[in-house]
Formats: structure tokens, C-alpha cells, sequence
DNA sequence: AGCCAGGGTCTGC
DNA sequence: GCAGACCATGGC
């Protein structure tokens, strides 16, 4: 990986381990577009980007070398040593089936409110509509950016509003949910800061406090949202893959990544393999 | 038209 | 602890 400054903007070569389209595309994230092929605009941090990618190749658009060390760079998980991870995956062969279809797949490191209100919304729905729901909330309470499109609002915003102000998001029994979360931690009763260090039960204690955060919730909070890497969200897609792929539970080797591991399986279940799911559910 | 969606809460055993 | 109704909305 070898990274230049050109003119606004930031261009890396021989990237690894990286394709744009799978990373933004997967469910992950809600909160990027695709403008034309492998280019994309979204925001996050409270700083927009137009970002794509051609070969190996990533170029990212009107930023600043600051705004890159400081965010981006985190963001797209570039440090991370996604060679290595993925040799231990390959212990399994179904796990290397997975990895095999996505070799490019990566988890963000999304800020954790953005993740947690994200997967709030995420409940009972659908990736097309939550990216809906996530955009208006954006445009109608975030804050423009001086790039383009709306920053996420900040909980301390969205803690004074009713769920009458949240109407306009056509988000239903979720609205109430995204309240309680911006109160409890406008409030502090929730320490966002504290999810990258506490121990794994405790900071999903803590997350569980919020009404409308359940496991599952919880755990893609802890993985998009704080690294935690150890964490395994469940949900319909996955249980059923764990059912039909991994009857005997997750390979040993995966444990330590086992939110990475999840991730390859995810995308695996939804856009490789049709039927997979099927297969092992027809006998019960 | 009807089923399902990156679930959680509440109630009743 | 576990099952089932219910929750709002819209994509397909």
C-alpha cells in the first residue's frame, strides 16, 4: 500500500485485500450512494467523500492529507492486516468458500453513534429502507457539509426532538428507540468511549440499556461501531447460515475474528451462494 | 396481494 | 428461560 497526495486528493496504490463496491455494499453501512460504477459519495465523521476505486487503486476525492490520518484512514480499516485474517480463516473450507467470494470484503470502523443508530434502525427492515430512513435523518437534522450532503445528527440534537419531530423519517416503532438511545447518551448514562475497552458482556450490558437494543443490536453496535472484532452479530440471514453451513457452531479457528468471519459469511449467504440457506433448513 | 425485512418488547407459561 | 403477538413501513 503505498499512499501519494495529488492535487485535493488522496490516491492509494497497490491496495490489498480491498473492493469498494463489496465493503459499502454489504449492510454495513448505510450512509454511502453509488454515483456511477465503483464510485461512491457518502459521509460519516462529519466529513463527506467521494471515494472509488479502479484496480488497486482507491482515490479519494476533494480531502485534506489531515482529514485522511484522521478519519478516513481508520474508517476504511486500512491498517489492518486483512492477509493475515483471512489465512486463518481458510482453516475451514466452508469459511474459505466464503472468503474465496469476497477476498476484498473489510469491516469500517464507523463512530459509534452512527453505528448504534444505524442498527437501531436496522430492526425488522430492510438494507433499502434503512439507507432511506438513515439518509432523511441526516437531511432533516444533520448538518450540511462543506463537501456536500448532511452530517449524522449528534445525540445532544436529536435528544430535544419528539417522536412527532421524527415523523418525517417514516421510520415507525424505531423512532422511539432512536430517542431513548440520543438521551441516555446525551445524558451519559451510556458511554459511548467506554465500548472500545470495556470487557465484551459488560459493554453489551451497557448498550442493552436502550430500549430497542437487544443482542443483536448490541453486538453490531460493539463491531461496526468500536472495532470489537470478537463480537457476532445473529441475525435472520446469519442464523439461518450457521443452521444450514455451521451446524456444529462457528470453526475454532474464527473465534478471535469472529465478527470479521461473519461478515465474509453475510455476504456469502445473501449474494453467492442461492439456496444455500435452504439446504440444511429443510429438515427441520 | 402477500410475504418478508441485518429484532425487540411485552405477556403468558 | 421460551413461545407468540405485536410493532410501522415499504421493497419485491
Amino acid at each position: 500500500m503505498e499512499i501519494q497526495v495529488s492535487g485535493k486528493d488522496i490516491v492509494i496504490t497497490h491496495l490489498q485485500d480491498f473492493c469498494l463496491r463489496d465493503i459499502l455494499c454489504c449492510g454495513q453501512c448505510f450512509v454511502f450512494r453509488e454515483l456511477a460504477p465503483d464510485t461512491f459519495f457518502g459521509t460519516a465523521g462529519g466529513r463527506a467523500l467521494t471515494v472509488s476505486q479502479s484496480g488497486d487503486t482507491l482515490t479519494l476525492h476533494n480531502t485534506t492529507p489531515t482529514d485522511f490520518e484522521g478519519f478516513w484512514r481508520g474508517y476504511f480499516d486500512l491498517d489492518r492486516d486483512y492477509a493475515a485474517v483471512k489465512r486463518a480463516l481458510c482453516c475451514d473450507e466452508t469459511l474459505r468458500l466464503a472468503v474465496a467470494y469476497a477476498p476484498g470484503m473489510r469491516v469500517l470502523r464507523q463512530p459509534p453513534w452512527e453505528a448504534l443508530c444505524s442498527f437501531i434502525l436496522s430492526q425488522n427492515n430492510n438494507i433499502k429502507r434503512i439507507q432511506g430512513i438513515v439518509e432523511r435523518l441526516c437531511e432533516t437534522f444533520g448538518e450540511a457539509l462543506p463537501g456536500g450532503g448532511y452530517g449524522f445528527p449528534t445525540p445532544q440534537t436529536l435528544a430535544s426532538l419528539t417522536v412527532e419531530d421524527l415523523a418525517p423519517l417514516r421510520a415507525g416503532f424505531r423512532a422511539k428507540y432512536i430517542l431513548d438511545a440520543a438521551q441516555k447518551v446525551a445524558s451519559g448514562e451510556v458511554n459511548l468511549n467506554e465500548l472500545y475497552t470495556l470487557d465484551i458482556d459488560d459493554a453489551r450490558r451497557s448498550l442493552m440499556r436502550i430500549k430497542g437494543v437487544g443482542i443483536k443490536v448490541a453486538d453490531c453496535a460493539l463491531l461496526y461501531g468500536a472495532s470489537r472484532v470478537e463480537a457476532f452479530p445473529l441475525d435472520v440471514w446469519m442464523k439461518r447460515a450457521m443452521a444450514s453451513l455451521f451446524p456444529k457452531g462457528l470453526p475454532d479457528c474464527a473465534v478471535p475474528y469472529a465478527g470479521l468471519a461473519q461478515q465474509y459469511i453475510f455476504h456469502y449467504i445473501r449474494c453467492g451462494v442461492k439456496g444455500a440457506c435452504e439446504v440444511g433448513a429443510e429438515g427441520k
